[in-house]
DNA sequence: ACTATTGGTCAATAATATTGACTATCAATA
DNA sequence: TATTGATAGTCAATATTATTGACCAATAGT
């Protein structure tokens, strides 16, 4: 019989927090190391969405990954233009949507971010096999398929 | 050969926070619908970490357990105080500690929290099946270990 | 054309976190 | 035991971040 292991009866929002943080001290401080300083708190999960080909994204978009007011998401927004990171530029196809893309500088924080990302996810894969990563990736894209459900409010 | 599923190009760190997003929503919705309805962003893990017939922690543990300064800690606690959830105690063992510790009310409300933790951890594991719940919780823990390593500042 | 909806801003305020300076207790040792 | 250093926490001031409320422009659906 196995011993129980030391994370048993630590709550599952507990241990996605942490883990969270794990991401989030290894990007920070790469970030920091190579100089893009100035970066606020949540600045780390739009450029991480950024990072990848996408072309640009909307500020409703960041209203949802954010989970915050439109005027948060703004805000943040404006500081991360204001610190050159990012520009609005307006959508052709509907005028009223700003689309935000990244600058020259935003690219470079974007990809020294997704580097510092990716040396987490190798330690990941190298200590649990890709069958287990992926069973984690998969238990928690249930958890955010959950949300339509109706005990969760959207 | 199987379609990529749709989080195939979401990295770990989003999808960890809009799983955390799943939990958090859930559980304040119960939380507001139980009248308890004036609790701080981070009183949830204050209060999750408290649940189950832990005695009481000391300021400095919360500060690890949220990553921030203990000023701000500090702070939660106060106004956690203020709003009849928590209390102040003093360590016998160690008269510079306070130990903070659930009133009736912040039992109560818990209580209500672990309700609808357990509600979402339900759905996860009719879901995916206790094997894929527990790798998932495993993969968590490895994370978290990752920050013994020295390429996550503590 | 009219109305409702969507995407976003501006301004003011509230909530939350940080930096800096400080007190009290404890632990180790000379 | 006196002294030094580390630990646990507070107080005060400020900075940062998020929210509420009021608004405008463009689009979508009659």
């Amino acid at each position: 019989m196995q011993p129980p292991p030391w994370y048993a009866d630590i709550a599952t929002p507990a241990l996605l927090r942490h883990a969270r943080t794990t991401y989030g001290k290894a990007m920070r401080k790469a970030l920091d190391d190579a100089g893009f300083d100035d970066i606020p708190a949540n600045g780390l999960d739009v450029l991480g969405g950024l990072a990848h080909g996408v072309r640009g994204v909307p500020i409703g978009q960041l209203v949802h990954e954010l989970s915050v007011t439109k005027q948060a998401a703004g805000q943040l927004v404006d500081t991360l233009v204001a610190r050159g990171y990012l520009e609005r530029t307006p959508d052709g196809k509907d005028r009223r949507q700003l689309l935000v893309t990244l600058t020259e500088r935003g690219l470079a924080a974007a990809e020294v971010q997704a580097a510092a990302r990716e040396t987490i996810d190798d330690f990941l894969l190298d200590r649990l096999g890709a069958q287990k990563v992926e069973a984690m990736r998969e238990g928690l894209a249930a958890l955010i398929e959950a949300r339509t459900k109706d005990f969760v409010p959207h």
